[in-house]
DNA sequence: TCCGATACGGCTAAATTTAGCCCTACTTGA
DNA sequence: TCAAGTAGGGCTAAATTTAGCCGTATCGGA
């Protein structure tokens, strides 16, 4: 059973000096963060994934619960029953995650007020 | 004197359900945690933090440094001078970024071991 | 006067990430 | 038998971010 799996060959290389480039590696992703908290909130499978997650597309919540299992922050397992059924789980490398998580989003909601105009009007590409 | 500045127009909304997400946005660009945090330990000119991030492009530096003073993180001083002088400092909410991205490098430093090897072969787009 | 340093913007092309459509295969229930 | 649900890949195009080159202007020193 060989495993194949076109894989976008990067061009430029990975930042990789300081701690936090190596936390933003992992958890950039559209909708990585959504998923990392989904499956530890307990919604293990895709389906249910997709459903919770209802503006990404099906696709991207794909491929980066992929790179979620590649990056060794969950595991996929595949129960080989009659009507086909997948889980994912954080492993506890991915249970490290968590708590780094929380204090971001601490951060986020804290200053929701002063982030909400700016970000919608600002860019991130200033040209 | 009339402000002229060709901003990006967005054309996908900005993700700010989540406030990692708001965190991410203002995290978000390739050397804007280098420069936060160069300014942060009092590096405070652009030459400086030019010659401080030398694998940046000085083009990049200044359009993420652009974004930052936007974003309220940082404040841009132009000091009149014969020798024309710019100098960055934090805001107060610019201060209040540290804290977490401490706890994200260091959740990064953590692990290093575990994320160099992966990080370098995956990708950060599975196909 | 010419070189280097200060500080900055315009512009194009490359690299990377997302969006979104189509298709496969199997199973269950109507 | 047809519709719907399970899970997932191929593919193209759009959106977004970075790289990198060129040009402006001022100042100070050799």
């Amino acid at each position: 059973m060989t495993y194949l799996c076109k894989m976008y060959e990067r061009k430029l290389p990975v930042e990789l000096e300081c701690g936090l480039h190596l936390f933003m590696e992992v958890i950039n992703g559209k909708w990585k963060i959504n998923l990392i908290w989904c499956i530890y909130k307990g919604i293990k499978r895709p389906g249910e994934l997709h459903r919770q997650i209802p503006k990404a597309s099906r696709r991207l919540l794909d491929t980066q619960l992929k790179q979620l299992v590649a990056q060794g922050i969950i595991v996929k397992t595949i129960f080989e029953q009659k009507p086909l059924k997948v889980e994912y789980e954080l492993t506890a490398f991915g249970e490290t995650l968590i708590p780094v998580i929380v204090v971001t989003a601490q951060w986020g909601e804290t200053h929701r007020q002063i982030l909400e105009p700016l970000l919608q009007s600002t860019t991130t590409t200033v040209k």
